[in-house]
DNA sequence: CGTAACCTTGATTAAGATCAATTCTCGTGG
DNA sequence: CCACGAGAATTGATCTTAATCAAGGTTACG
């Protein structure tokens, strides 16, 4: 793999190419299709990935078959790398499990994976890369902290409000006739999975937000048309 | 601060005596009755906190008032860590708030402040701590994770049966007349807010519980009847 | 142009929040 | 040691939100 495609990689961004020739070596790159599996909850934990090109969702399923989408992750960022850090070499003796389901949401969705074992090895003797892996971890953190704040703390108006104001801070794109709008990338099935919701209660939430003229909901499209309000809402 | 108490704190398990001297130099201890503030989300980041004596929670609170626990410290866990190592340095720079509330949860509250910037400057000499920090915060993890899926796929019989199972798999105490049993730490207006939801309906829940037979709340105290039946309701 | 996946809409139901009123518990001062 | 009062916990009645159930409508794509 192109070592300049690598250190688009945080973790890795500070390794210098002596490190990235041997971090390519311990990689494999993995295709799937759309709704394909990438790992289940169930099976023996072997090591982390990064999405090359796609789009890959980590969830959960509970018993009733109910679904939450816990992060939603596109190119360059991994996952599945906290079990790794957890106990360190102990994770290979004690049979680890992966902590959550993985599933590839979009066709020619590439993964990178990264041996564990030998990742741990890699970076014994690269100590700089462990300040990478802290700040990404705090990363992280800050997100799942947020991400429980909104579904604990707001309904499910405000999480969508949020959800689109968040996506467009993010994304920052201006239609042709200059509204703020941003793009979906997944279906509205996952999206309300990822809010605490479910598909129903999301479709009739942008209707209600739609009637009050904040957005404009075309397809996969969601125009701004009151921001200042859209702000309010989302409190 | 004598050593051995700092050692007992993950963080800092891997420090030599030097490195315990230079911490100990960095270190504030401070004292707080139950129900005073130690930081508000509006204030400036000076460092993280560990907990010498008592008991912390960290929390958020929405618009109207509502209240979500996201943490409940113990002593020598640490708190307010993350955003130190979001973006290094730069959070002196930038004027950066704490992430959440924190408040004590019992009087002769002790804990300990860790100056940010000067703990940064003391780790960059002793790289072997950095693994630990990777390693907590990859449980802080683990933890968040587990409490996202309890909040959004179970419902609060669930969490409550959740609870008591999980606490007493930590504790492991057994009553004079032989029954497993958990003593809460905290109210149960914060149980409530931790476990999504408020003080009615944990203690409606609580009852329900206890008619179909699985517990017996006494005060603080609650009793395992049927741990089975418990599992199973927990699913 | 037909089929499957996706999305919307309506009617109903259920879980849990809110509001309101007691009751319980425990620390404090008389 | 008892009585008081404040905070904590319980209980009941009602209301609200969002899930569930059910039926159509749309869109995308072979």
């Amino acid at each position: 793999m192109d070592k300049s495609l690598l250190k688009k990689v945080y973790f890795f961004s500070g390794m210098n190419d002596d490190e990235l020739d041997k971090l390519n070596a311990i990689t494999r790159l993995k295709k799937f299709k759309k709704g394909d599996i990438i790992f289940f909850d169930t099976e023996p934990y072997i090591g982390f990935y990064f999405v090359l090109n796609g789009m890959v969702k980590i969830y959960k399923i509970s018993k009733d078959g109910k679904e939450h989408i816990l992060h939603i992750i596109g190119p360059f960022n991994t996952f599945a790398e906290v079990p790794l850090f957890e106990n360190f070499g102990s994770i290979f003796e004690s049979e680890f499990r992966y902590p959550a389901n993985s599933m590839a949401l979009e066709d020619d969705t590439e993964v990178v994976l990264i041996q564990g074992r030998a990742f741990l090895n890699l970076i014994e003797t690269t100590p700089n890369i462990c300040m990478k892996i802290v700040s990404g971890f705090a990363k992280r953190l800050r997100h799942l902290n947020h991400h429980i704040e909104e579904l604990t703390l707001k309904d499910v108006t405000k999480r969508v409000a949020g959800f689109i104001l968040t996506s467009h801070t993010n994304t920052k794109k201006i239609s042709p006739d200059n509204r703020p709008f941003i793009a979906l990338n997944i279906s509205k099935n996952d999206l309300a999975a990822y809010l605490g919701t479910i598909q129903e209660t999301l479709s009739r939430t942008f209707r209600k937000l739609e009637e009050e003229g904040m957005i404009e909901v075309e397809g996969k499209n969601i125009y701004i048309n009151n921001l200042k309000k859209l702000k309010e809402t989302a409190s």
